[in-house]
DNA sequence: TGGTTTGTTCGGAATGAGCCGAACAAACGA
DNA sequence: TCGTTTGTTCGGCTCATTCCGAACAAACCA
């Protein structure tokens, strides 16, 4: 009975956790199996995986890798015996969420602010697109800045800073 | 010639847009679109898309809908005679990422925690899941409160707010 | 009224992503 | 040593997305 509640509640969350996979650009198998390893005991390895999610060695091995690499999971390998890999969840969610925020926000918004910034001092002084152009530029300096510090703050501090703000 | 070095810069943005664009979840002519708009000196109808773009016009007509419904650009229907439509793009790109927050981060995360608060009540007291979904439901409703508080400023006021904090 | 312009909707082609099974490489155990 | 287990890579299948052109509906103009 327990153990059946747990296994019920545990379902419901992996399922949500594939659903937010897809809004984050990432696979369904991507959430499952990570769900799977948020729950584990133990670090798992790809035939235990193949076993709790019903997908293909290949699949997992493929998505392991890019779970691995984005760093919502951790390669445990050289564990006791054996040469098995065991994969293991990151489970401060936080930490995963500042990671993609570094690597791709980040990186996304620097890569437009060079090219717009570029483009600002090739334009003739007198361009009509002179003012649209600044605009851009300064809300993505700012942005640059915001996700900037939001990566070096913790969640709890974040949510403090926000909320004692005096305009 | 200095027209050249203005389209120049113009198109180079324009690019930077299509690729933004595609990390964030929508096609590349949904990127050129609303840079064609971003740039234009006045709202632009869909022929005039066309033209600009070289996109079929149904792609434009499909293109420009979820557009405005993510409320990228607007319409502007019933401008002087005609019964063209015309778009203009919105320019304060702040409100764009807010809206964003708002209506995709935002809900997510409710649906995930509700998901997470549901599944933690049913889980039995003694259940070894237990830290592991509390801990969960905690950092989400950090962000909730961080993505709600965050929509409410605007961009400087929370580069300062940030800037402000103190630990 | 009939022809033109504008915008939407439909079906289809091309492309890409997700997943699978099979083949392969590497390390272990008997 | 040879068979077994583990993990990666490859080609192919399927499905979703993107975009196109054609057909259609609605409003305008002559």
């Amino acid at each position: 009975m327990s153990d059946d509640d747990s296994a019920v509640a545990r379902e419901r969350i992996i399922e949500s956790l594939e659903q937010s996979a897809e809004v984050y650009g990432l696979s369904r198998s991507a959430g499952r199996i990570y769900g799977v390893l948020y729950f584990a005991a133990a670090p798992l390895s790809i035939p235990e995986l193949v076993e709790e999610t019903g997908y293909a060695k290949s699949t997992v091995s493929n998505v392991t890798r890019t779970l691995s690499r984005i760093g919502l999971i951790h390669r445990r390998s050289s564990e006791g015996g054996g040469r098995r890999v065991r994969f293991e969840a990151e489970r401060e969610v936080w930490f995963i969420l500042q990671d993609v925020f570094q690597q791709y926000i980040q990186r996304e918004i620097q890569t437009t602010l060079r090219t717009v910034r570029r483009a600002e001092e090739q334009l003739p002084a007198d361009a009509r697109e002179q003012e649209r152009v600044r605009n851009l530029r300064e809300t993505y300096e700012d942005l640059q800045e915001i996700v900037q510090l939001t990566s070096e703050y913790s969640a709890g501090e974040l949510r403090e800073a926000l909320e004692n703000y005096e305009r």
